[in-house]
DNA sequence: ACGAGAAACTTCAGTTGCTTAAGAATGTTA
DNA sequence: TAACATTCTTAAGCAACTGAAGTTTCTCGT
């Protein structure tokens, strides 16, 4: 743990004028003033030190009345960071630089996660081929952040652990919604005064909530299941132990099922009951690409999944009062254009009747790997409070 | 990893140390600097101040094998504050100390609140007289709560604009859930690390949420909205517009409708269709009444509502990670030996079998006044942050 | 082409709020 | 009564930020 062990601050001038470049680059000094709060001598003196650390660069002017302003903007290449993501069957790192932007990227079958010391090995293996593949020098990378679909803790914080005392980054683990959504703050450029709710759908269903500039975590780093969120008093069990959880009436693998059991949907998906079964997520996939395509069957599975969706989004939005909602992960990657437009639906009435808001649905940009580029957003979200 | 490198200090030592005192008191200086992570030094600069202003103050010792902690607590007379709830039909005025107790108290029946003008004469004059009443020197009361079941703005906002303006104080308004939630974080010393769900029940149903000692308001103040989760995908139509919300099918509106619409249960509550209603509250709490009597059909009302806040309550809980949840408000304070088990139920087997957790649910201890107390708190929690 | 004006940025001398280090106060115990 | 344990205080220093007063670098009008 090398330098990622820094006293904290509250949060300072460095945060904010860089959290400020981040939503909103290219920025002057006096824009830097007047979003962050702080006097102008103290963005001056904080800029200096940022371009000192090659954090920070100027590129180009913006003329005025008077002495042109001079825009700042974040070095891409000036630091970077690692993002792993375990899936079930694959697992893939990403490089990207301090903007969010993807460097490199691997992708390699998953190793067994039962057994952590190779799973370690595995991983530091392949994190070493991904330096070298990119060409890009070690000392600039900020630290490793790792997902896999579940809540910190366990396999994935022992392999943390081992990541970073093997390579001596910091390393954070996260679970995958929760990851999405700093990914999605970080990239997107969303504004700190801005909240918002990513809903994740992998080979569950999660939410990663994000509200004044800071991910919610919970007590125990479990916030955001989004997918226990009840949908239906007595409703179907679920595997958590209770009954009507979205995830069991309305997540993939539910979906899946059901396409399964049906034989013309199964037929238009392409798939086969009777094999044994890739991962949930391609399943899911295979359903939602039938369903762009015009099988009525399948889009009939995926409209009653999304009613569940929108019913729990809206409570969500309801009890956050927030007014962005963004799907991501593999699953909302290949079936927003059912879901999307589901909760719009559900919650445009009550918006106007009631609450006076408008919300927003959008999809993420890079859904399908969201949590890979999450993963890496993590670290570097980690690393505006430090230093 | 680097958690600790991630936790912010943005909360001042005067915040924190006051806060931390709020919640444990009393305590030493030397305990306040290893609760508050603050120097002993800075602790000991910060209580002077504090003493200084009469804020606090040393009462006893605490022996050692040294030298004996000085104990520290606030003094309840240095500060007040003024709560004022405008409910349905009547109207509630508390004056409390420092520490949240109640030092005078006032009722009146409700003015009519669509006309702003008379409304704020009225609670001046009120006002006035709790202070008249109590015989305490208006100069130490540092401000007065608002709280009306309903967002904040339009007519409260208004009220708030005059009084501020009438009386010089400032003015805080907040709906009756969230300040209930403050109310109870302040006066049953909830630590600042522990976050909780206020469930509030009075003509409607909402839920103050405090998470890191903070109050969740959201975009619009509007957050906490617990009325309006859905629980029930194509239920029945809500005054909101939505579909399935909690309120429509187990508020307190909905639970008096159907024990007026049962001629057995009306009996029992001593309820008559017959005659023009008198509050929700008050016939929802002779609903609860009869139960508690052992009226077998009042008791299935609310035990069929019971069923659905507990579903709603346990979607919070899963999407925030929360372990703390309190019932409050004259409804819960009338029927919580219902829907407190039954709250317990719905959460235990996925608390042990998946989260891990174990959901303590507890009943205010002043639930049915909860709101005009949760108002003056508003004012005092204000305070802290302020110098 | 050049001075006036405008706006962006910098410098500098506090102020604040904390830390570290040392010391004073105030009890217990041998 | 001296030694000790512990709490609290004081003093010096540091880092971040503010306010006010420069300095720089452009545009614009003449």
């Amino acid at each position: 743990m090398s330098d990622a062990a820094v006293r904290p601050r509250r949060r300072g001038a460095r945060e904010r004028v860089l959290d400020a470049i981040r939503a909103a680059e290219p920025l002057s000094r006096v824009e830097l003033a007047t979003i962050t709060g702080l006097t102008e001598a103290a963005v001056s003196m904080t800029v200096r030190r940022l371009l000192d650390e090659g954090i920070v660069v100027e590129s180009g002017l913006a003329p005025t009345a008077g002495k042109p302003r001079r825009l700042l903007r974040l070095d891409p290449a000036a630091r970077i960071a690692v993002g792993v993501y375990l899936d079930e069957d694959t697992t893939t790192y990403v490089l990207t630089g301090q903007t969010g932007g993807v460097l490199s990227r691997l992708a390699r079958p998953a190793p067994d996660p039962a057994d952590p010391e190779t799973l370690s090995r595995q991983v530091l293996a392949d994190v070493e081929l991904l330096f070298t593949g990119a060409g890009v020098e070690r000392e600039r990378c900020l630290g490793v952040g790792v997902v896999w679909p579940g809540p910190p803790g366990g396999t994935a914080q022992d392999l943390g652990t081992r990541l970073s005392a093997a390579t001596g980054w910091p390393v954070l683990v996260e679970n995958d919604a929760t990851a999405a959504a700093v990914g999605e703050y970080w990239v997107a450029r969303v504004g700190p005064e801005q909240g918002f709710a990513a809903l994740y759908m992998g080979s569950g269903i999660g939410a990663g909530i994000v509200l004044e500039g800071r991910a919610m975590r919970g007590g125990r780093g479990n916030a955001g299941e989004f997918g226990h969120v009840c949908v239906q008093v007595d409703g179907p069990q679920c595997q958590c132990g209770s009954r009507g959880c979205l995830e069991a009436l309305a997540g993939p693998r539910t979906v899946v099922a059901a396409a399964l059991a049906d034989p013309v949907a199964a037929a238009e998906a392409g798939l086969d009951p009777g094999e044994p079964r890739r991962s949930v997520v391609a399943d899911f996939a295979a359903v939602a690409r039938a369903a762009r395509a015009g099988a009525p069957r399948c889009r009939a599975l995926l409209e009653d999944s999304a009613r569940y969706v929108a019913a729990a989004a809206e409570s969500v939005l309801n009890l956050l009062d927030i007014d962005l909602v963004v799907l991501t992960g593999p699953g909302f990657a290949a079936a927003s254009f059912v879901y999307g437009p589901a909760i719009m639906r559900r919650v445009a009435v009550a918006d106007r009747l009631t609450w006076q808001r408008s919300v927003t649905v959008t999809v993420s940009l890079a859904a399908a790997t969201a949590s890979a580029t999450g993963a890496a957003a993590l670290v570097l979200q980690s690393h505006l409070s430090s230093r």
